[in-house]
Parts: C-alpha cells; structure tokens; sequence
DNA sequence: CGACGGCTGGCGGTTTTCCGACATCAAGCC
DNA sequence: GGCTTGATGTCGGAAAACCGCCAGCCGTCG
C-alpha cells in the first residue's frame, strides 16, 4: 500500500429524484464529472464522491434543470461542462457518444469504426459500460448490431425505457 | 495511458559538486525528497525532478550547508526535514537507518528483527536500495552479516569510501 | 581443531507478466 | 438460422521473477 495520495481533487456529490429512481450526482472542482443510478454496475464506492450537499449548491441547479426538462421530453441535447476523467481511449469513445443524435442509435462496430479502429468494438463496449456521467453522455445509444440490447450499466429495463422514450413513446 | 495526471506536487531540482562526485538534489514541495549519485541503480528518469533551478534557492541551501559540514568531519547527525515517497514498508525501513549512529553499521538481518520482522532481511535490501535519499538517510550504514559490502546503489567504492571516512580515515 | 569459502534452501516485499473476463462483430462453415 | 474464430482496450487478480540476505552444512587447508 502506498502511503502517499492524492486529495487534491475536490469532489461533491448530491442525490436527487428523477423517473428511473434516485441519481447521485458528482461534481469534481465546480464541474459534473459522475451521474449514478441505483444498482449501477461499475459504480465507484460511495466514499469517492467526496461531502454530500444540497442540490441547490452548484453547478447542480443547472444540471437539475436541464435533466428536468430532459425527462419532461423538451430538451433533446444537453449543455453543460463535462469533466470525464479516463484513458484516452475512453475519452475517444465518450466523445463519440455526444454526437449520437438524440432518438437515434448507433452499433458498437459503428462507434468504433468512427474512431478508426474498426476491430475495436468489444473495446468500445467495455468503455462505454465505464461512462462516469450516464443519459446526459447518451450511452444507452448505442446497441448491437443486429439490434439487441446487449447490455447497460444500469440495467437493460432502463436502456429500454430510455430509447423507447427518446423514439416518442409516450406511455 | 491516463490523460490526467498528477501535476500537484511541485518539484524542482539542483545539481551541487562533492567529494564523490556531482549530487542531484530534488525537492517536493519545497521539502528535499531525493540525493541521487551519478550513475545510481533505481536513480528516477531526470524528467521525474521536475525544473532545475539554482543550488542558492530554497530549500538548498540548507541542505548544501550540512552536506558540506559532513563531509569536512564537521558533522554526525543530519537535521533536515524530508518527504520520503514509498511504501509503508519501505518508509519503516528508512524510519530505521536514520538511527544508525554515525560510524556505526548494521546487518540487514539486524535491521529487519527491529521491525520485528526477523526473516525480512532479504526485503530491507531491496527497500534499502531504493532509499531515495542516499548519504543523508545512511543506507550506507547497512552491510552483510558476516561484515560484506554486498551492494550499494551509488557503487560498492563509494560505500567503502563513505564508511571508511565515517570511521574515522582521514586520507 | 578452527577459520574460511562455497553451496543450498528458505525467507519476504515489490515489480513484472500473464490470463481471463467483458455491453462486439464479421467471416466462414454447417 | 446457429457455432467458431480472431481482433480490441482495460482491469483485477494470480503467479512468477527479482533481489544490496542469512543460517546451516560440508568440505579444504593450515
């Protein structure tokens, strides 16, 4: 073990409600850089998300608001600062991910024939399960090549819930 | 490779003449971390040091001052603070050598039964070797059971010379 | 005898290497 | 339609290798 560690980062975190159940939000120096659901695989252990605070501190009223108006289906394209912290690859993958026009879908081989490494798709699997800022960096989008769903951090249910919503369905 | 890294500990470096050849001394934020020799084993990339600056700023010149006491005979018991980087095991090993007595010498297998770790001789020889701050923490002070040199990161001469000196040969 | 040299086996922390597991997909072959 | 194979990046854990050791055992040689 080594004794020396890095607490320079100065990380928050607040819990809100929203139609998929509650969302830790975490802000990392001012900036989101984490949004959880419940049960989420790869979900880093609570201890990391440094001092919880209200959601009126910010930046989370903005993040709040723009998820709202997400949810209430008026918003197809957030805007706020993203800090995503990871490997290059990932970044490269994530980056990606934002340009998935909303109510649209891509494959993995998609995904990773964008980045020019057209082998690379189990790898872009991987990255994507690992996105630290779930809907607001739309992973859900992306979906298996012959249409399944194949998999998502918070559970296939909320994938299907979150692409039938984005497709109009409104039930 | 990770896209952010840890740019938080300022460290900045100097070079300074000895009796045994060209000292590199690195500090972290502010506080002498690293003593290497020319060609020293385990002796970090120069990249690692961060900018070189002149021997008269902080905190050098205190440092250069005892040196220079210790190697004119002057002095026998470093007073400096340090920030030595490295396991908890390597950081009790340090721990130790500093209360080797000048002009005295230890065993390894000595040193690990003060740890209460009686068979970890072997592994005080690889923490020792990677003593990052060579003379002032006297890993030099350590040698075999049975009176051998054994090793010595700056170089077997330049360990026989430093304990030579220590006991009292003035040639 | 005793001192000394060389071999051997076991010791323990750290580093390096290796392997499997995955939110995939296309091609090739039944 | 199914089933196998290979390419891909990351992570966690297992295993092995690396050593600034040391005590015990056995020779050899004065």
């Amino acid at each position: 073990m080594r004794s020396t560690m890095n607490v320079n980062t100065a990380k928050r975190h607040a819990v809100v409600e929203s139609p998929y159940g509650p969302l830790t939000l975490v802000a990392t120096d001012g900036v989101l850089s984490g949004l959880y659901m419940t049960g989420q695989r790869h979900r880093p252990a609570d201890e990391s998300f440094g001092e919880r605070v209200a959601a009126e501190e910010a930046p989370f009223p903005e993040v709040v608001r723009q998820l709202a108006a997400y949810f209430a289906g008026e918003l197809t394209a957030f805007d706020l600062p993203l800090r995503l912290e990871g490997t290059d690859f990932q970044r490269s993958v994530w980056d990606q991910l934002v340009r998935i026009p909303y109510g649209d879908t891509w494959s993995y081989g998609e995904l990773a024939a964008r980045l020019g490494k057209p082998n690379a798709s189990r790898a872009v699997g991987l990255a994507n399960g690992k996105n630290p800022v779930g809907i607001i960096v739309p992973c859900h989008r992306v979906i298996g090549a012959s249409g399944g769903m194949t998999g998502y951090g918070g559970g296939v249910d909320r994938k299907v819930r979150l692409l039938a919503f984005e497709a109009g369905d409104r039930d």
